[in-house]
DNA sequence: GCGACAG
DNA sequence: ATCTTGTCGC
C-alpha cells in the first residue's frame, strides 16, 4: 500500500474554482509589448508517463541565449500528475511541474521570455497556459500550439489569423510543413508573438526553445526509474542538453 | 441532443 | 499527451 499523492489535490480541484481563477489571472494579463532587449529565452513543455492507474509529469524548463540558442541551463520537475486533461484548464495539470522547474531555473538565468507548448490568450476565457505562465511569473509569454483550441481561422491579407468575440487572439503559421498556432501569452503583442516565433524556427515544426524543450522532457520520461514515491523532484538536466 | 475539444 | 502497427519517402 501506498501513500495517496492525489487525494488532496483532487479534493481542492474544481472546474469552477479553476475558471475563477483564470478570470482574477486574466485582469492581470498584459497584451501590448512590455519585453525588453532579448537575450535569453526559456522553452516550457511537459511530458508524461503512465503508470498503472496514475500517471507521472515531467516538466521541462530549458534556457537558451538568443538568437544563437545556445543552451544555458536546464531543470526537469517530476512529480505524481493529480487533475486531469480537460480542455480549456491545461495549466491546472501541467503547472504542477513546470512552476517548480522555472522556479529553479530563475535561480540561475533572468529569461527575457517564455514559449510554452499551449496556447496563450487563443482560449476561452482568453487565459491559457503561456498567459497562465507569463502572469504567474511576470515575465513576458508567448504560446505555440499545435492544434486549435479556440477562434475561428480568418483570412487577413495572406496571413491566417485567430479570431475570437473580442478580435484577432491568434495566427496560423506554417513551419516544418505543417501548422502551428500562436498566440500572445504576456506582455507580448499579436505581432510581435508572431514575428518572434517566425524567427526562432529552425526547419522543424516546432521553434527551437520548444524542440528542445519537448525533447528533453520525452528523454527524461524514457530515463524515469520506477522506483518513485510520486513527490516533488527536481533535476538539473543542463548536461542532458 | 450533437459537435468541439491545447496537452 | 500516450499507445502502437503499418506504410511512405529520402
Amino acid at each position: 500500500m501506498s501513500f495517496d499523492e492525489c487525494g488532496l489535490v483532487r479534493k481542492r480541484f474544481s472546474v469552477e474554482k479553476a475558471e475563477r481563477a483564470q478570470q482574477t489571472l486574466r485582469s492581470r494579463l498584459v497584451l501590448s509589448d512590455i519585453y525588453g532587449p532579448i537575450r535569453i529565452v526559456v522553452g516550457l513543455d511537459v511530458a508524461y508517463k503512465r503508470y498503472g492507474g496514475s500517471e507521472a509529469g515531467v516538466g521541462v524548463a530549458v534556457a537558451l541565449s538568443y538568437p544563437g540558442f545556445k543552451p544555458l541551463a536546464c531543470f526537469a520537475a517530476t512529480r505524481s500528475i493529480c487533475v486531469p486533461y480537460i480542455p480549456g484548464l491545461l495549466a491546472f495539470r501541467e503547472m504542477a511541474v513546470l512552476a517548480p522547474a522555472l522556479k529553479k531555473l530563475l535561480s540561475r538565468v533572468r529569461p527575457d521570455l517564455l514559449l510554452v507548448d499551449g496556447h496563450g490568450v487563443s482560449h476561452p476565457r482568453g487565459l491559457g497556459i503561456a498567459s497562465h505562465v507569463g502572469v504567474v511569473f511576470g515575465i513576458p509569454s508567448i504560446g505555440v500550439a499545435k492544434k486549435r483550441l479556440h477562434g475561428r481561422e480568418e483570412e487577413v491579407s495572406g496571413r491566417i489569423l485567430l479570431v475570437s468575440e473580442s478580435g484577432p487572439v491568434g495566427e496560423v503559421i506554417v513551419a516544418g510543413g505543417s501548422r502551428i498556432y500562436v498566440s500572445p501569452g504576456h506582455g507580448v503583442s499579436l505581432s510581435s508573438a508572431s514575428r518572434l516565433v517566425k524567427g526562432m524556427v529552425k526547419g522543424r515544426r516546432l521553434p527551437e526553445p520548444l524542440r528542445i524543450a519537448d525533447s528533453l522532457s520525452k528523454r527524461i520520461k524514457h530515463d524515469l526509474a520506477a522506483v518513485h514515491g510520486g513527490g516533488l523532484r527536481i533535476t538539473d538536466c543542463t548536461s542532458y542538453i
